[in-house]
DNA sequence: CATAATATCTGACTTTAGTCCGAGATATGA
DNA sequence: TCATATCTCGGACTAAAGTCAGATATTATG
C-alpha cells in the first residue's frame, strides 16, 4: 500500500495545501480581508460585471454585494450600471484600484520569484508544474481566435519548430518548410486558434486559406503539459467550424510518419490520406477532409 | 513576458488553490467545520498530545481545547493527563471516533482515486505530482532510523536497484552483488535511515556493521523526486553521526563511476579514494573516510 | 400592459475562526 | 520550599465569511 497512487496524491494535496497558501500570501498583504482582496483583483483582471465575479469567486449575491460596497467606499472601485441591461452592474478600478492592484501584483510577483530562487531543478519543477496545473485545470482551458503574430502565437510556434527540430531525424528548418505567411492565417481567409490553461498557452493551431474552398490545416501543437487531455482533438473540432465558418467546403493537411499522436488523431477523425500535394520536405503524409 | 517562470509559477498556484480545494473536500463532507475535522484526523494519525496538535495545526491555545471540547462532546474522542507530565493531555479516539476517522480516510481515498481516473498519463501526472510536493515540503522532510525490512526500506531498495540496472551498462543483478544482510544494518552492528516527506519515503542509507571500528556506508539513493534538495549530504551527514554513536572510527564505501552526482557528493565531503577492497563485481570506485 | 423573471442591494442573522487573558494544576530549579 | 515556568482550559471578545428574506429596479413575455 506503500507509495500506491492514491497515497501520492493525498501526499500532494496535503503539502500543497500546507504550501501554496504559504507560498503565496500575496492576497493577505495588503492588510486587507481576503475576500475584498479577491474580488480587488478579479476586477483587476478585467472581470469586471458583479454578476461574474460572484460566480468566479462562488459568492453570495448579498456578499459580494457588501464587498463591492467596501471597495467603494474605500475608493477603488466605481460601478455603474450596465449600457445593454440596467440590471446589471459592471465594476472598475479607479486610479488608486490600479494602483493598489498592481501593488497585489508585484507583491505575488516577488514571492514567486523569491521560491524560484530558492528552488532547485527549475526547469523540471516548472515543467512538472506545468503538467499538474495543465491537468487539475483540464476543465477550464478554453480556445480562442488569437493573431498569429501575437506573443502567445509565436511562442507556441517556436516550441512546435522546436519539437519538430527533436522529433525528426534531420532536424527541421523553418525557412526550409512552406511556412504559410500569418495574413493566410487571419480572418477572412483562415484563422490562428490558441488554447489557453489559466493564462498559460497549451496549443495552437492554424487555419490556411486563400478565400476559396479548399483550405490547409497547419502547425497542430500540443504543449507536453496539456497532452493525453484529448486537446488535439478539440483544436481539429475547432478549427473544422471556423473553417466551416468561412465557407471552407474541403480540408487538406500534411504531416510526417514521426507525429505518431497527429497520425492516429486524423485517422480517427473522418480525414482519408491522399497522394502528395506539395514539396514540401518535410511531411511524408498527406490527409483530406469534405466537411 | 509570456511563459517566463514567475507566471508559471502564479499560474501552478491560481490553479491549485483552485483546484485543489475541490478535489479532497473529505474534510467538509461529514457536515462538521473544517477545524474540528482537522483535529479529528490530527488525531486518527497519531497525533495525540494536546501540544502537538495545536503545533501541528497552528492553532491557539484556547481554540484548540475548545474544538477538543467540541469533539469529546460528540462522543469521538476522549482525553487523559499525560503518564510522565500531568500538565500535559493526550486524546484518543473512542470506537465511534475511529468508525468517523475511517470516513474521512475513506472519503480523502475515494476522492484521490477518482481523480486518479480521470487523468491520463497517469505516472507522468504522479511523478510531476511528486517533485512539485518534494520540492515545496523540502522544510519538513525527516530522517529517521527504520528497520530495513521494513516496507518504506524495501520499496526504497527496490527502487534503487532498478535504478542501478538502469544505469549501469551491464544492467544489475542484487544476487551477484555483495548484498548486506539486514542484520548488519540494524543496531547494534548498523543502522538503515529513511528520508520521508510527508509520508512518502524520498531517500535511504544504510550502515553496514559488524561491531568492530570500521563500518561500511551502503544504499545510498535519492528518490528522483528529491533530487537537488540537498538530501544526499544530509543523509550522509545523519549517517556519520549514527556511526559515530557505534563506535566506527572508520567509513568504507564503494560505488560505480555511472553514479556521477554519488561521486562528486563523496568527493567534496572529505571521502578519500582507495584502492579495491572487495570483489563485488559491481563498484569501481572505492572510498574511505576516517571519523 | 400586466405579470413573471432577473440582477443587485440592504439588513438581520448565524457560524466559524481566531485573539487575549487569567485561572488552575503541575513541574522545575534555586 | 517557594518562586517561576509550563500546560491546558474556559470566558469574553472580535473579525470574517456566509446565509436568508425581502426590497427595488429593470427586462422579458404572454
Amino acid at each position: 500500500m506503500l507509495p500506491d497512487p492514491v497515497s501520492r496524491i493525498r501526499r500532494f494535496n496535503r503539502v500543497v495545501t500546507a504550501e501554496v497558501g504559504a507560498l503565496d500570501t500575496s492576497f493577505l498583504g495588503r492588510g486587507r480581508p481576503l475576500g475584498a482582496a479577491r474580488v480587488l483583483n478579479a476586477i483587476g483582471q478585467g472581470c469586471g460585471d458583479v454578476g461574474k465575479i460572484r460566480a468566479r469567486l462562488g459568492l453570495d449575491s448579498g456578499l459580494a454585494s457588501r464587498l463591492l460596497r467596501g471597495l467603494e467606499d474605500e475608493g477603488l472601485v466605481e460601478t455603474a450600471p450596465d449600457a445593454d441591461d440596467a440590471r446589471r452592474r459592471v465594476a472598475r478600478l479607479t486610479e488608486a484600484g490600479k494602483a493598489e492592484f498592481a501593488a497585489y501584483e508585484a507583491l505575488s510577483n516577488a514571492q514567486a520569484g523569491a521560491f524560484l530562487s530558492r528552488a532547485a531543478r527549475t526547469e523540471a519543477l516548472l515543467d512538472a508544474m506545468d503538467l499538474v496545473a495543465s491537468t487539475l485545470g483540464r476543465g477550464r482551458i478554453t480556445v480562442e481566435e488569437a493573431d498569429p503574430r501575437g506573443a502567445e502565437a509565436r511562442w507556441c510556434l517556436g516550441e512546435y519548430y522546436a519539437e519538430l527540430g527533436r522529433r525528426f531525424a534531420s532536424g527541421f528548418d523553418v525557412a526550409r518548410s512552406r511556412d504559410p505567411d500569418a495574413e493566410a492565417m487571419v480572418r477572412p481567409r483562415g484563422v490562428f486558434l490558441l488554447a489557453m490553461s489559466d493564462g498559460l498557452p497549451v496549443g495552437c493551431v492554424g487555419l490556411k486559406g486563400s478565400g476559396g474552398a479548399m483550405a490547409e490545416v497547419k502547425r497542430l501543437w500540443i504543449a507536453p503539459s496539456a497532452r493525453g487531455l484529448g486537446l488535439g482533438r478539440r483544436l481539429m473540432d475547432e478549427v473544422e467550424a471556423a473553417a466551416r465558418s468561412l465557407g471552407v467546403a474541403t480540408l487538406r493537411l500534411d504531416t510526417n510518419g514521426a507525429l505518431g499522436e497527429a497520425l492516429a488523431l486524423y485517422r480517427t477523425t473522418g480525414w482519408r490520406e491522399i497522394d502528395r500535394f506539395n514539396d514540401d520536405p518535410y511531411p511524408d503524409h498527406f490527409f483530406e477532409k469534405q466537411l
